[in-house]
DNA sequence: CAATTAAATGAACGTATGTTTGTTTTTATA
DNA sequence: TATAAAAACAAACATACGTTCATTTAATTG
């Protein structure tokens, strides 16, 4: 046999993204292997290679492209607010909205920093850094306005992601808590935390 | 060549998980392999098995024994307070330290999970829970005092220890930050995150 | 409709992996 | 001090991995 009926180019290398996703979720990219993979997609292994360059290129896309949406998408919530604490209650609604919608890119574009060559890393690092730097900002300018009370900008930034992130472990969209409630309570305690009230 | 001279069982075994600790907490379990390991303790890979059951066991015992120790240290820390304010400060100051001192063994106890074997990792989740638990009695207790003001106890739970928890993924001991301020900026955010004031 | 490109196949390559085995020598035990 | 146990070695096993290659056939293009 030879090229299959009704074979199509992108439609396959979505399908191998789809199943990429899916594996190194579960299993993580070292786990995963392209058999797994190939078999997973309805391929012969060597089959992969007329889509993807290697492995290693596979997971340098997905998070790419994970990190290339996150920045977009805070951009367009963001546009126009000027207040910070309003910026900062629309950072955490999309923060939480985002991680629970594309959990799997959001789990693997962190646990997989570490499969990543030096050269893929330091790029996915940098574009990290340009989200971060997003929500310092809005910090930064709640503080000089007195709005805000924070010893240190970075470290609150720090702290504040981690727990918002730090959800996307836990959260089941099927379980009783929906997702107007989790950022109800999350808005809550960012809130809190980072008004100079007490 | 056969036995080594001045080879000592305890010793041996002690290098093994040490090294094990490091090439793990690096590379990743999948990532490491066990010549890797042999050759960082100075062995031939085969003799690693006069220690060591196999490659899965070695790393159970590492999160296992991590477990076994954050349990017992947290209820030393936390004998004899009786007000949940002061618990939770303790909480958080315990869980800080223990997290920058055992920064690996906590890094691989969640994110190796899915390494483990199921019934290794049931093992492991339960002594989580149990952790997780300590917590939430800490804000119960709290909320039925009126101190505290929660809408969720596991939700906020899971909010506290993911922001502490996280933290253990950036903190670098020689960089600018020392610990005691780390704890009472994190501190501050937990309390102010749970108090009634607003 | 002919020519070209794209997408699949099956087989293989070289290498690395976790683990087992038989043997040897040192350490511990009785 | 003789004997048993422990801890190392060297070598090998079976298997799995990422990737390449020549080939075939379907889809696309001029």
């Amino acid at each position: 046999m030879s090229r299959t009926v009704g074979s199509s180019g992108p439609k396959t290398l979505a399908a191998i993204r789809e199943a990429g996703l899916q594996l190194i979720y579960k299993d993580g990219y070292e786990a995963m292997s392209l058999r797994q993979l190939a078999t997973r997609v309805g391929l012969q292994p060597g089959s992969l290679y007329n889509h993807i360059a290697n492995k290693q290129d596979l997971l340098f896309d997905l998070i790419h492209n994970h990190m290339v949406a996150l920045l977009a998408r805070i951009e367009i919530d963001l546009q126009g607010i000027e207040d910070p604490l309003e910026a900062l209650k629309a950072f955490t609604a999309f923060h939480l909205t985002y991680h629970i919608e594309r959990k799997r890119e959001v789990f693997i574009g962190s646990a997989e920093l570490r499969s990543l060559t030096p050269k893929n890393r330091k790029i996915i690092v940098g574009l990290r850094r340009k989200y971060e730097d997003r929500l310092c900002d809005i910090l930064e300018r709640g503080v000089a306005r007195k709005q805000f009370a924070l010893e240190d900008i970075r470290v609150s930034a720090y702290a504040i992601l981690a727990m918002l992130t730090g959800i996307c472990t836990w959260y089941n969209p099927k379980g009783p808590m929906d997702r107007d409630t989790l950022i109800r309570v999350h808005t809550g305690l960012v809130l809190d935390g980072v008004t100079p009230s007490r």
